[in-house]
DNA sequence: ATGAAAGCGCTAACAA
DNA sequence: TTGTTAGCGCTTTCAT
């Protein structure tokens, strides 16, 4: 049988409220009494039941985040990230993985809420209109997806897609292929808006190939397409899709970087680890973690809401080098 | 306001009693009775308060697993079997990351402690007789770890490794580098477990190095030993280790698996990408996590302690050869 | 500064 | 089969 308040009550001699005041209204009780109470609690072994408090505050202490697929080395990133902060503010977090499937992420999400103070979604795959039906269930922080009057964290791929395209241009490069990323994504999207302009500015040529999946073999199968351009330069929608072009290169003896230079995006673990070491865009993905925490922590404190973006840096490796 | 049990029970004129029944013990009601309630609490959009249900029932239907270092790819295996596992049986889990510390992990477990219902910990950092404690607070199942009492699913890498050194010694390999991971890790005691004794009856001589960090750098690091030692085959603690080594070896100009084979353990997503692509023992990590659930439920049905060994399976991939 | 008492929303006896 | 009732452990008025 657990330790409850009215034990601690009992052996310290005052009410539960002077216990419950102790806890978490210290400012209440007179300093001696308030003392007395946290020795007892200690002793005990008091641990406050968090169901019943929260059944009273209405506050559970909680936040839930979903992401769409823990097997995409990006996500981990930030859900460590998110885990950190939550845990230097005293919140505990819910956890689940919608498998890219809007269905399920609704299911997910509607499911944590009851339990939660907030949620975070990471880049969700649910329409505009179902996912604002979700963001007004609880308070809702996104990451990397806008909605109108839903606070969200951006990792600026615009801008780090800009300094990827200007880095190739100051290779000499006049002609890359872009191998997209899902169709309909957020993220594909705010890449194009970065590479076109910046591409136009810098008098680079771009072949826009895709979709492909935004994984290992997907890059593998858009290799052969982005070589058939003529382009000296690929860019991936991803690092996935760019170690596969990688290895799909060394398969066919394609050299890199010396005859097509490639660049990916996110700065996985592995992309410093593959031969050769890939240069691409890093994105802030523990930082962004704990940015969506911080955002929602001022949701709840009332504030209105914002939108937070991030900067990208481009991490110049190995798999880019002056035109041949 | 949210809509509560009595809305529901007043819309459908019965008694809050029926309707809880109505949803939790449907055999309880008459079919007609059961059939108005529902209908009335879905169109209602009733959702039952789990705080108020917990507080009762004494169950949260919740889960948590702490493990040491989401960066590490196999970690996210393993967390995503759990979460798949636990939605197909109606749980929400509480995730967290201890950073491979003792400290930091059994305070995690502490405060997930009072709003879980089991904990899965996932080859847990902290020392045997803390750990005891940890596990005694709440229904607790160990990943590849083990202590008397406490139910745990294991990764069978003895058996693994043992497929492994049988698997060098057909190719001709005589005398192969193991590269130990953290001293005192229950996994890498698994390991050498397997390995000598296999060594030893297929002949091949073993050069034990290390401990090293189970990651790239490690990897890198231990690479030159292990070509010092002169052997033909160099097996790592885990495929991270693998890849450094791999990686170090192209910078020497060292051919695999021509010169020297490299065997790895865990089978990451990377390693099938590398070049060469990594010859290694998969654990199963996503089957672990969903046994790990599986197993933590049967507790809290109230079965004993009970063992659950998983197989592994040798991957033979590009970075073993015959011995040249 | 402290105590008494009224619930928070729900389930589980116990009645009917 | 259904309703009535008593709490689960805690916070929070309202008194004192």
């Amino acid at each position: 049988m657990p330790v409850t308040i009215r034990d601690v009550a009992r052996e310290a001699r005052v009410s539960v409220s002077t216990v419950s005041r102790a806890l978490s209204a210290p400012a209440l009780v007179r300093e001696t009494t308030r003392q007395r109470v946290l020795d007892v609690a200690d002793e005990l072994g008091y641990q406050p039941n968090r169901a019943a408090r929260s059944l009273i505050t209405g506050r559970t202490g909680n936040l839930g985040i979903v992401v769409p697929d823990l097997q995409n080395p990006f996500y981990p990133g930030v859900l460590s990230g998110v885990q950190a902060r939550a845990r230097e503010v005293g919140c505990s977090v819910f956890f689940s993985d919608s498998g890219e499937d809007p269905a399920t992420e609704e299911v997910l999400v509607r499911g944590m809420a009851g339990q939660v103070d907030g949620l975070i979604l990471c880049a969700p795959f649910a329409a505009d209109d179902h996912l604002a039906q979700l963001a007004s269930v609880r308070p809702t922080v996104l990451i990397n997806r806008v909605l109108p009057g839903v606070p969200s964290v951006l990792m600026d791929s615009s801008a780090g897609m800009a300094d990827a395209v200007a880095h190739l241009a100051a290779l000499g490069h006049r002609e890359c292929a872009y191998l997209s990323g899902p169709a309909g994504a957020w993220s594909n999207h705010r890449r194009l808006r970065g590479l076109l302009p910046a591409a136009e500015e810098h008098g680079v040529a771009v072949h826009q190939l895709g979709p492909f999946d935004p994984n290992f073999a997907g890059g593998a199968g858009a290799a052969d397409l982005a070589l058939a351009t003529g382009a000296t330069a690929v860019i991936a929608f991803n690092d996935l899709m760019a170690l596969g072009v990688l290895a799909r290169f060394a398969e066919l003896g394609v050299a890199v970087p010396e005859r097509v230079s490639v660049l990916g995006f996110d700065d996985i673990l592995y992309a410093a680890m593959c031969a050769p070491p890939l240069t691409t865009v890093a994105l802030p993905m523990r930082a962004g973690g704990r940015a969506a925490v911080d955002l929602l922590l001022e949701c709840l404190g009332g504030a209105g809401p914002a939108t937070r973006t991030l900067p990208t840096t481009l991490r110049v490796r190995a798999s880019t080098a002056p035109v041949g």
